[in-house]
DNA sequence: GTCTCGATTGGCT
DNA sequence: GCCAATCGAGACA
């Protein structure tokens, strides 16, 4: 299967996010094992339009770290803590995709091994947590393209059916929260355990 | 230099 | 479920 090429981030970062739902996010280690596991939970961050990355004194700088050509991978730091995103939109824009959990696939010892968990569920069920447990270097897959051999995005077999996925607003954030642009698959155990305000989704 | 905040996590109750 | 740890980034003196 071809991995996701760089173009397909060149949109709106909401329709990348609900697209990219249900992909498979593979990990190629130096010594050729190969960690995957399907994204169940992401993301998007749309600068122009969000006040999440508009918002505070924080964000002015760092948000147009985001603003590089599209499909590149990106991190974003959160209490120490190192996020994955895609850039998205064209170069200049700031926006992404964050990719919040994934449902390990193969290798799973090796996911173990860089993170060691008692509960299997922890291994990936947050945006940092799964980055740990593939055992990426931010230094090193910043900046690259999000085909990269050693780290790329397979797009799902089939579309995932809308009454697969859930919208909600996005977790642990104030400015902004109550955009629905966090995407999860439907009663998946994997999806991080942070549950937001769901008063958007009350009428429909 | 110091203070404050945060797109999180993990330990404790 | 609650809350402390943690440290990078930006504002301000």
């Amino acid at each position: 299967m071809t991995p996701l090429p760089p173009a397909f981030f060149n949109r709106d970062p909401v329709r990348v996010a609900r697209k990219v739902l249900g992909a498979t996010l593979v990990r190629v280690l130096p010594g050729g094992e190969v960690l995957s596991g399907r994204v169940v939970e992401v993301e998007a961050y749309d600068c122009p339009r969000d006040p999440a990355c508009a918002a505070g004194r924080f964000h002015a700088a760092r948000t147009m770290d985001m603003a590089i050509p599209p499909g590149h991978w990106l991190f974003w730091t959160a209490h120490s803590h190192p996020l994955l995103q895609v850039s998205c939109r064209e170069e200049g824009i700031a926006a992404s995709m964050l990719i919040r959990a994934l449902e390990p696939l193969t290798g799973i010892g090796s996911m173990l091994t860089h993170r060691p968990v008692t509960r299997g569920r922890d291994l990936t069920n947050g945006p940092a947590k799964l980055v740990y447990a593939l055992g990426l270097n931010p230094a090193e897959i910043a900046g690259t393209r999000v085909d990269s051999p050693g780290l790329h995005l397979l797009p799902p077999a089939a579309p995932l059916p809308d009454d697969a996925v859930t919208v909600t607003a996005r977790i642990g954030i104030q400015a902004g929260k109550n955009l629905p642009w966090r995407f999860l698959v439907n009663g998946n155990p994997w999806v991080s355990p942070a549950v937001p305000s769901m008063d958007l989704l009350a009428g429909g």
